[in-house]
RNA sequence: UCCUCGGUAGCUCAAUUGGCAGAGCGGUUGGCUGUUAACCAAUAGGUUGCAGGUUCGAGUCCUGCCCGAGGAGCCA
């Protein structure tokens, strides 16, 4: 007999088949029963009709509890009355292993029980939908920029010194020395963009910031392309179409998980190029107007990136940033050197910070400036100051988390539930 | 790190002024000829996070500790 998984039952009506998969539920009702059996492609209604008590399968069904792990057969069959529209009429249970006392029921739990149970809860019909989710935007980001000619540069994970400052950093011993893991590849695809014009990078990066809200993880997944000659507007659009492509990916090839999620599919839908752009400092009277107390020089925190979403339904771009505010690679507006020639994309809904990107420091001088300034140890930083020596270009990139783009576009509350097993302030099992 | 809240059955929660620790789900047993987190009936299930204190009496009040959640700062 055939084996199929469940998103391709339809193809098979009136025939008999075999699904492999675990029990998701079980109901009776006199002499009609049925099983909820799920493989990991769906979930399928079986069932067993009798009207005598002795029917072998009846007692099979009896032993059956969630998650007991199966083999059955039958005949596929369309009803109306079966969701999804198509059931199996079963004539054979095979099976594997009884689980005895699952702990995860179709009732309510808490946070704190699920994530304890983290690697049972994945088999649950939300968190399935947000990590096939999550597996499409990452197919999306990597159709995108390999269909646009760049080149997928790995960076390395251990590295010698801070990209941004030491504090954030997980030290490991390497050897007879210290290394770090990496929480940018960013310095890295700078050399790499001088040897092949459009890069990027993807892959895990680790902070060690003590940061304990529903939009931080120690441990996430960025990509970072870094384009040699574009400038901060370059990259603004790059950004732009980056996020429609994902968008559009996402809404046309992953509608029926969304709908599992009740996410409202209008918001996205209405994302268009290009997102409305602000400068650091047009941003700062509407900030104050509703109620903000930022001042010149601050920082935007989560109250002033929670009422920019709230004001538009897009994607908002603000740039022209303090440069005491930001990275020291980050180029400085040449006709207001104050500022620096960086963009933060932030999501509509109160999802904060997407992307993070600039134009970087392409003058020597001013890099070696701005290494002391910020009392960086620069033998350690001799072969980026090499990028500016030989053959030096303006050049631009930005970094977007993987898990807000898919905790935005799942209207997921908390990003641990983007990630199969995030790693949090205190919380590293299982 | 700081602020706020919480910890009672396997799970989610209740318990009046300090006065016999209880319900739903899950489990078990039985019933129901199409269920949709099915439903109905019965039943088992407890060191109230840990240590100490006040009291005739503490789940409840006090002190310390442990664990967790929400938020802030920082960031993607």
């Amino acid at each position: 007999m055939k084996w199929v998984y469940i998103e391709e039952i339809g193809a098979y009506p009136d025939q008999d088949v075999e699904v492999r998969g675990w029990v998701y539920n079980k109901r009776s009702s006199g002499k009609v029963r049925f099983i909820l059996v799920r493989d990991g492609t769906g979930i399928l209604q079986t069932t067993i009709f009798g009207t005598d008590e002795s029917h072998p399968l009846f007692k099979k069904f009896d032993a059956l509890t969630q998650e007991t792990s199966l083999i059955v057969r039958g005949r596929v069959r369309e009803d109306k009355r079966a969701p999804g529209g198509v059931e199996l009429s079963l004539q054979d249970i095979e099976i594997l292993q009884v689980a005895q006392d699952y702990p995860i029921t179709p009732k309510e739990h808490s946070t704190p029980f699920l994530m304890e149970h983290r690697h049972l809860w994945l088999r649950s019909r939300k968190q399935h939908a947000v990590l096939q989710v999550r597996a499409e935007v990452i197919k999306a980001i990597r159709d995108f920029f390999d269909g646009r000619g760049f080149r997928l540069m790995d960076t390395p994970i251990l590295t010698p010194s801070a990209c941004e400052g030491t504090t954030t950093l997980f030290e490991t011993q390497y050897f007879d020395q210290k290394a770090y893991l990496s929480q940018s590849g960013q310095l890295y695809n700078e050399a790499t963009a001088m040897a092949f014009g459009k890069v990027y990078c993807f892959g895990p990066t680790f902070r060690a910031e003590k940061s304990k809200t529903r939009r931080h993880l120690i441990e996430f997944w960025m990509v970072e392309p870094e384009v040699a000659f574009a400038l901060l507007e370059d990259t603004i659009e790059l950004g732009e179409d980056l996020i429609l492509f994902i968008l559009e990916r996402v809404l046309t090839r992953r509608k029926s998980d969304l709908e599992e999620l009740e996410r409202d599919a209008a918001p996205l839908e209405q994302v268009k190029k290009p997102f409305l752009r602000l400068t650091y400092e047009e941003a700062l009277p509407k900030l104050q107007e509703k109620g903000s107390t930022i001042q010149w020089g601050d920082d935007f925190g989560a109250p002033e990136e929670t009422i920019i979403s709230d004001i538009y339904p897009s994607p908002v771009c603000i740039t022209h940033f303090p440069a005491k505010i930001k990275a020291f690679y980050m180029q400085p507006d040449p006709e207001r050197p104050d500022l620096a020639l960086a963009v933060d994309f932030l999501a509509s809904e109160g999802y904060g910070e997407l992307i993070g990107g600039s134009q970087r420091i392409h003058d020597l001088d001013i890099l070696e400036q701005r290494i002391k300034e910020n009392n960086l140890p620069r033998e350690a930083y001799q072969w980026y100051l090499d990028l500016r020596k030989y053959g030096t270009v303006p050049h631009s990139g930005f970094g977007l988390g993987v898990e807000r783009t898919v905790a935005w576009i799942s209207k997921i509350k908390h990003i641990r539930e983007t990630i199969p097993f995030p790693r949090l302030l205190y919380r590293i099992y299982p």
